[in-house]
DNA sequence: ACTGATTCTTTTTTT
DNA sequence: AAGAATCAGT
């Protein structure tokens, strides 16, 4: 008990030991928070004897529960087993398993991610004929998930335009479709289960007597339709204890309300805010420019983060020429601070939007240095584990349409479009699922032709009709029963491996010039199974599909080597490190340009870069890039209005050695002297940025014509050598050495850090 | 039905 | 720049 309280400060201890009541925690960056959360789980557990059964834990991220059910355990030795600890979404399945009838559900029924949702809906809006490029797919998915959020079924949503009413007819039939199939899309999950407590009352009074004590993390994070599903859960009686920080809210885009932290105080008669405000992360002055940035949002809850640590170092600012500079430069630091004893692990790289990581890859790669890449393509989203995923469900739920369709003609086996047509034809005239048009056509080669047609019509259309078409689907229905019927007392793990030994999957990607890792990841795929016995209560394959919905990311067949974080600011929120690289500090990038049109959207962008600032604890790099490459094309670009946000005390800018001549050349922009902010940062004009960029290339001649023809050069990797040839100028300026031991190359002047000998 | 070529389009962030 | 989607030719 001492020792589970021990070393947490006032505010910390106020917030765990506090008596049976609702409270709201205000909890800044590095200040605890999660501490304070497992502490007082514990705390109830063990001191106030309360059951870990009527605890419910809800968290933002899958990443997050897993990690509070871990520290939990090593509190207390209690079996987590039966707690409600996961996300919104995660708890919100685990319901409707349960209570699948009384939600009006298969119990077979699948989740659809993002991706599959805007498939279903391809395919709807096909199949109602409607015109795609009037109503753009994404914006049906953004109409029908909005709607969700606001608790409006198809038939609820009122239109008074042509628009919204064509609108609502793709909300109806999507929904027709996917209850038709048993899909459950995410938004989806919230609202029926939602719903599922508003109308059976029995279910409300059994989960709200359940559950005494409701604590939710990042509440900042919750929308409208999570927040009265908390309120649902907790009844009259419930003890809701909600941890959150206004300040780092970045998910409105995803329909996040920090209004709800108002909305908290007042529902619940919050008499008293509970305040973390001592950073225990970060040295004072990364806290400062933290601190700064912020104040220029308004309507802020008030707090104040204050360190006990000293100022430490200014924050370090790069500007760069290229994209390519930036990268370059950020390797170099790198390099230097591992060297200086830093753990790769322990220093992040982060990035507004993760195409940005391609440039940054690239560099290290180059300079063969490990990374680990989080997001981006994430494992269950790739292709060769969607298709697996297909042939799984189409094993736990033959109707289902999208799973079939995805792989009824892979591996290629003679289905077209032809074939295609006909199967749905069929299925629409039985009102039933495509696998069951295909079985009807498959197990009866004799069915009911229209008696009215002639025997030869008859034969004739047999032959062209099901014989040939039947062919393929044919193949395929024979396929998954024998799948099916294989997978007869077979654990998961095993049920996947036959999946894919017989699908033909492993085959078709053994067979392909570049599928190395895509078996290697169908393989790790039987290693998720595994692991997911192991952790889960529900070793069904549902449950393992549900789960492969729900966690798309954060399984790689990854080693667990020393390596460097990349990620998006967005997902590095709650982690913190040594030292972190945030790149990419150009207006329109960063804030990004999308972010103009939205209300409320700067602000965000405020809060995400002041996310991306409290995650480092020692030492912080700024960089931009005067020129970054876009969807192929260069794009000039100026500063971030936010660097100018951060008081030009904290700051250190460093310059690359060609800098110093263009600071000359064009003083005012490089030096922050006084002046307005135009003049200093942004509104180059175009004569002053064209003369930044010839200066820089002139220094680069220069440089350039150092090397020639026949000089003998050292180079850092690949040793002793000759330059055997030269071409382009400029950035482009490229050698040819050969080198004694390691062959001929061609390097980037630029990059390739060569030595004269 | 399949292949190769051409055009198009890109998510900002995630459950 | 790269991948997906569509189109044309076989």
């Amino acid at each position: 008990m001492s020792t589970l309280l021990s070393g947490l400060n006032t505010e910390q201890l106020n917030a765990v030991t506090l008596p049976h009541q609702s409270a709201l925690v205000l909890a800044g960056a590095g200040s605890g928070k999660t501490r304070v959360l497992t502490t007082r789980i514990a705390y109830l557990i063990q001191s106030r004897q309360v059951s870990p059964h009527s605890i419910i834990a809800v968290t933002f991220t899958n990443k997050a529960a897993k990690e509070m059910l871990a520290r939990i355990s090593t509190m207390l030795p209690i079996n987590t087993q039966g707690m409600w600890v996961g996300t919104f979404h995660g708890l919100c399945n685990r319901m409707l398993r349960a209570h699948y009838q009384d939600a009006g559900l298969p119990q077979t029924f699948q989740i659809l991610d993002s991706a599959d949702q805007i498939a279903v809906i391809k395919r709807v809006l096909k199949g109602i004929g409607a015109d795609d490029e009037k109503f753009p797919p994404r914006q049906v998915q953004w109409f029908i998930n909005n709607a969700k959020e606001e608790g409006l079924r198809g038939s609820q949503v009122e239109a008074y335009d042509d628009f919204t009413r064509k609108m609502v007819e793709f909300y109806l039939v999507y929904e027709q479709q996917c209850n038709k199939d048993g899909m459950v899309d995410f938004a989806e999950l919230l609202l029926r289960s939602y719903e599922l407590l508003t109308r059976n009352e029995i279910l409300r009074r059994h989960y709200s007597g359940r559950f005494s004590h409701i604590l939710v993390d990042e509440f900042q994070d919750t929308s409208q339709l999570q927040y009265k599903w908390l309120k649902l859960f907790a009844g009259a009686g419930a003890a809701v204890f909600v941890v959150g920080d206004d300040d780092q809210s970045i998910y409105a885009f995803r329909g996040a309300n920090t209004g709800n932290m108002r909305e908290f105080e007042h529902d619940f008669r919050i008499s008293k805010i509970i305040k973390l405000e001592q950073n225990y992360r970060s040295h004072g002055n990364i806290l400062d420019a933290a601190n700064t940035l912020i104040r220029n949002n308004s309507g802020r809850l008030d707090k104040n983060l204050w360190t006990s640590e000293g100022h430490g170092e200014p924050l370090r600012v790069y500007n760069a020429p290229t994209d390519f500079d930036e990268a370059a430069f950020i390797v170099d630091e790198v390099k230097s601070l591992h060297a200086g004893g830093v753990e790769l692990s322990q220093i992040a790289l982060l990035y507004r939007s993760n195409a940005q990581s391609r440039v940054l890859e690239h560099a290290l790669f180059n300079a063969s240095l490990a990374y680990r890449v989080y997001g981006g393509m994430r494992f269950f989203e790739r292709q060769e584990i969607k298709h697996a995923l297909a042939y799984l469900r189409m094993i736990a739920n033959p109707d289902d349409d999208n799973a079939l369709l995805r792989i009824i003609n892979f591996p290629v086996r003679g289905i077209g479009a032809r074939s295609l047509e006909q199967l749905q034809d069929d299925a629409k005239q039985l009102g039933g699922s495509l696998w069951q048009a295909a079985l009807e056509k498959y197990s009866s080669g004799a069915v009911s032709s229209q008696a009215s047609e002639d025997m030869e019509t008859v034969l004739h259309s047999r032959n062209k009709k099901i014989d040939k078409p039947k062919k393929g689907v044919n193949s395929f229905v024979v396929l998954i029963e024998a799948i099916q019927q294989g997978c007869d007392e077979l654990s998961l793990p095993e049920i996947v491996d036959h999946m894919l030994e017989h699908s033909g999957l492993v085959d078709y990607y053994r067979a392909e010039r570049e599928g190395a890792n895509r078996l290697e990841n169908l393989h790790e795929l039987i290693n998720a199974a595994t692991s997911y016995i192991q952790e889960a209560e529900d070793d069904s394959l549902a449950g393992f599909l549900a789960h492969a919905s729900l966690e798309a990311g954060e399984h790689q067949s990854g080693n667990n080597q020393d390596a460097l974080q990349l990620m998006t600011v967005h997902s590095a929120k709650g982690l913190e490190f040594h030292s972190v690289f945030l790149s990419g500090l150009e207006e329109g990038l960063f804030p990004h340009e999308n972010s103009r049109n939205e209300a409320g959207g700067l602000e965000e962008e405020r809060r995400l870069m002041y996310v991306a600032l409290t995650r480092a604890r020692r030492r912080l790099y700024l960089s931009f890039a005067q020129n970054r490459m876009l969807h192929g094309q260069t794009r000039y670009n100026i500063p971030s209005r936010f660097l100018q946000e951060i008081p030009d005390g904290l700051l250190k800018w460093l310059h690359p050695l060609q800098k110093k001549v263009i600071t000359q050349q064009v003083p005012g922009i490089m030096g922050r002297e006084s002046g307005t902010t135009d003049q200093v940062f942004g509104m180059l004009t175009q004569k002053s940025r064209l003369r930044m960029k010839e200066s820089t290339i002139d220094i680069r001649d220069t440089e350039a014509s150092r090397w020639h023809v026949g000089q003998n050069v050292t180079h850092a990797k690949f040793g002793a050598g000759v330059i055997v040839n030269r071409e382009g100028g400029g950035a482009d300026a490229r050698v040819q050495v050969k080198f004694n031991h390691a062959g001929t190359k061609w390097l980037s002047l630029e990059y390739a850090k060569l030595a004269s000998t």
